[in-house]
DNA sequence: GTCTATAAGCAGATAGAC
DNA sequence: GTCTATCTGCTTATAGAC
C-alpha cells in the first residue's frame, strides 16, 4: 500500500459510510470517529462536507467520460463496443466501488456548478450508449428490439456492479467479464 | 380517482419527496410545504417519520413476498417462473414506482423490528430466485452462466425499472413486458 | 384539522489553545 | 494536526389555542 494523504483518507472513508447511510445520513461526526479524531480536525484538511461528495462523485464521472469517448471514437464493431463498456464498469467498480456508490445515489446532493457539470457528463455517457446501440441495430449487428429498453437494461445492470461485486470475491474478474458479457448480450435462456 | 385518506395523501406526498432527495434529506416542513400546511399538523395524521418510511416500504415488501411465493409454488417450468418475475416486477412499479426508490436506498433507515423484518423479506426472495434460476440450470432450460452473475444482473435491472419507466410514457406496458423478457432472457446480440 | 409557540437536541462549521 | 469550546440554524416532535 503506497502511502495516501490524509485527505484522500478521509474522503475514502467517507465514501465508505455514505455507501452504508448515504450522504445526507452521514455527519461530520460520524465521519470524524471512523478516521479517530474530532470533527473539527475534519477541516483543517477539507473545506467542507460538499467538497467530499462532489471529489468522489466528480472523478468518478470523469473517468467513464474519458472511457465512453475512447469507446465510441474507436473503429469496432457494435458488440466489441458493448463488450468495452461492460469492461469499463466492471474496472471502475473494482477500483472504487464505495465511491460509486455516491456517483449512484447522492449526486442530486452536489451543489450549483458541480451539479450541472455532472447532470452534462451523465446525460452525454447515456447518448453515447444509445448511439451506439442504435448504430448496431441499423447494421443488424444487434436484435430488433425497443432500443430504451436494451440500454436501461445494460446500463442499470453495470450501474448496479458496485453493489454486489464486493460480496463475490470467489468470482474471478476475468470469469465476471466472460459471463457478464455472456448474460447481458446473449441472454440467460 | 376514488378519495384517499389524508394520511395516504401524506405517504404518497413523501414517496415523492424520498424519491427526489432520499429519506433522510427530506424533512417534515419539506413534507408540510409540499401538503400546503404546516409541519406540526402532519402529526394530527401520521405518529413520525420513521412511521411514513416503514409504511411505504413494508408494503411494498410484503407485495414481493407475496407474488414470489406464487411463482415458486407454481408448476410451471423456470423459463415460465422467469417471465412470471419479470410480470410482477413491471406491475408493482407501475402501481407506486415513487414507493420503490424508498424500498431500494432507504431500506437501512428503518428501525428496529422493520429492519429485520424487511430484511429478512429480502433475503427469502434473492434465495427463491436464486433457487429458480440454479433448478433450471440443472434441467437445462438455462444457459450454463455463473447463478449470481444472472441473478444479480436480472435483478439489478428488475430494481432499477423505477427509475426508468416513468420516462418512458410511450412504451406500452404490453410491448415493456415482451422486450424486458426478451433482453434479459435472450439478450440483445 | 390546522395553527403558533416552543422544547430539546443535533447539524455544519469556526476560533483559538496546544 | 488535533483539541475544546462554541455559534447559529435546523431537526423531529409536543402542547395547547382555535
Amino acid at each position: 500500500m503506497r502511502p495516501e494523504s490524509r485527505k484522500q483518507e478521509i474522503i475514502n472513508a467517507a465514501a465508505i459510510l455514505f455507501k452504508e447511510k448515504g450522504y445526507s445520513a452521514v455527519t461530520m461526526r460520524d465521519l470524524a470517529k471512523a478516521m479517530g479524531i474530532k470533527a473539527a480536525s475534519l477541516y483543517n484538511h477539507i473545506q467542507s462536507k460538499q467538497e467530499i461528495l462532489s471529489t468522489i462523485i466528480i472523478g468518478l464521472a470523469e473517468e467513464f467520460t474519458v472511457g465512453m469517448n475512447k469507446i465510441v471514437n474507436s473503429d469496432e464493431n457494435t458488440i466489441q463496443k458493448l463488450e468495452n463498456i461492460i469492461d469499463l464498469h466492471i474496472d471502475v467498480t473494482l477500483r472504487n466501488a464505495d465511491g460509486l456508490a455516491s456517483l449512484n445515489n447522492d449526486w442530486m446532493h452536489l451543489e450549483e456548478d458541480n451539479l450541472q457539470y455532472f447532470e452534462k457528463m451523465r446525460q452525454e455517457y447515456e447518448d453515447n450508449f444509445r448511439d451506439i446501440v442504435k448504430k448496431g441495430l441499423e447494421k443488424g449487428e444487434i436484435k430488433p428490439y425497443n432500443v430504451e429498453i436494451m440500454v436501461f437494461s445494460t446500463l442499470s445492470t453495470l450501474r448496479t456492479l458496485y453493489l454486489w461485486y464486493p460480496e463475490q470475491k470467489e468470482i474471478d474478474s476475468d470469469i465476471l467479464k466472460r459471463d457478464m458479457i455472456s448474460v447481458l448480450l446473449k441472454g440467460v435462456a
